[in-house]
DNA sequence: TAGGTTGATAGCAGTCACTGACATCATCGT
DNA sequence: ACGATGATGTCAGTGACTGCTATCAACCTA
C-alpha cells in the first residue's frame, strides 16, 4: 500500500460536491473539503487552482473531444454542420456520467453566481477553441467565432433543457432540436 | 460644501481604471484604489460589492437600453430582427463614451481572466433579460433564448473588432456586419 | 432655534481564499 | 545502499471581503 490513498484529486471532486450540496458553495471552505478527503487545504489547491475550479475537473477534456468531433466533420460540412458534429460528441461524453451525479452538479452551479460565472468561462472557452477548429478547416471571420459561440450556445440550452429534467430524451436528441431550433431563428428572421 | 468631496462612486471607478492600468488587476488592492479617491477601503466594498464590479458601473443602464430597443421593435418583426434593434441602442450608448476609454477599459478586461470572466457574466445577463423580453412578444422557447444568446454574441464579437481598433467604422456599422455574418453562418448552414 | 434623524463615511476586528517556502518520507532507479 | 523524485504536510503571510460601531454634516420638525 502506497504512503498515501489513492485518487487524491477525484477524493477532493466527491467532498466538494457533497459539502457543497450540503452547506451550499459559501458555506463551505476548502479546509473542509480537504479534510473530509483526509487531506490538507494546502493540497487542495496544489489540484485545483480555485475553490470553484473542483465542480469543473473534467472540462479540458470535453474540450477535446468537442475539438475533435468538429476536426473530424466531413470537409464538404459547413461550419455549423461541422459544430454540429461537435456537439454530438460532446453530447456523448456527457452522456457517459451518471445522470443523477449530472444533476447535482447542475443544481449546485445553478444556486451560486460565481459557479455560473466559471461555467460560462469554460464554454467561452470552448467556443474559442471551436473557431480555431474552424479555422484549420479554412473559415474565416467573423463566421468562425459566431459559428462557434453560437453552437455553446446551442449545448448550453440544451444541457440546462436535458439536466433540468424538462425533457426525458437523450442528450444527443434534446441538442439536435436545439440547433434545428437555432437555425430556423437565424436563418428565418 | 459637504462633509465629503461629491462623487466617490465615480472617483472610485476613475481611480481604479487607472490603477487597473498602470500595475495591473493584480497588482492593485482595494486600499490603494481608494487612497487614490481619498476614500478608505471600507468605503470601496459599500460602493462596489468586489474588485472587478468597479469596472462594470454602467452595466445594468446598458442593459434597461437593449431591453427597451427589444421591446420597442416593430410587432411583426422576428425574433432576431427585435434582438436587431436592441444591439443598435446599445451601439447608440457605447458610442456616446469617450472612445479611449472604452478602449482602455477593454485592455484592462482582456487583460484578466476573472475580468473576462465578470464581462461574460454580464452577457448573460442581458441575454436572460432579451430573452424574457422576446417572451413579452410572444416567442417561444428555446427560440427565445438561442435568438438572445446568439444577439449578445453578436454584440460581443462586433464590440471586441471594433473595440480593439480593428475596424474603424461605428460601432454601428460593425454590429450590422456581425449580425449578416451570423445570419449568413446559421441560415446557409 | 434646539433637538432628533438620516446617510455617507471612518475605524477596527475577524474570516477565509490563496500563495510561497521549506520539511517529510515512501517509492523508484541505479 | 543511496540519491532523486514527487506528493503531501506545516507554517507564515497577504489581501478580499464582512459585520459592527462611531462620527458628524445636512436635513427635518416642532
Amino acid at each position: 500500500m502506497g504512503r498515501w490513498q489513492p485518487d487524491s484529486r477525484g477524493r477532493l471532486q466527491e467532498a466538494a460536491l457533497a459539502l457543497y450540496s450540503e452547506r451550499g458553495f459559501d458555506q463551505t471552505t476548502a479546509a473542509q473539503i480537504a479534510a473530509r478527503a483526509g487531506l490538507t487545504e494546502r493540497t487542495f489547491f496544489r489540484h485545483f487552482s480555485d475553490k470553484r475550479e473542483v465542480l469543473f475537473g473534467g472540462s479540458a477534456l470535453l474540450q477535446e473531444r468537442i475539438v475533435a468531433g468538429v476536426a473530424g466533420a466531413p470537409l464538404a460540412d459547413g461550419p455549423l454542420d461541422a459544430v454540429g458534429c461537435g456537439l454530438a460528441a460532446a453530447a456523448a461524453m456527457l452522456g457517459e456520467f451518471r445522470r443523477d451525479l449530472s444533476r447535482q452538479r447542475h443544481v449546485v452551479i445553478a444556486a451560486n453566481p460565481e459557479l455560473r460565472e466559471r461555467e460560462l468561462a469554460k464554454l467561452a472557452d470552448y467556443a474559442a477553441a471551436v473557431a480555431e477548429a474552424l479555422h484549420q478547416r479554412g473559415v474565416g471571420e467573423p463566421q468562425a467565432s459566431l459559428a462557434a459561440e453560437a453552437g455553446m450556445t446551442v449545448l448550453r440550452v440544451a444541457v440546462e433543457r436535458w439536466s433540468s429534467g424538462g425533457d426525458d430524451r437523450d442528450l444527443a436528441d434534446v441538442m439536435r432540436d436545439s440547433m434545428a431550433g437555432l437555425r430556423a431563428v437565424a436563418g428565418g428572421g
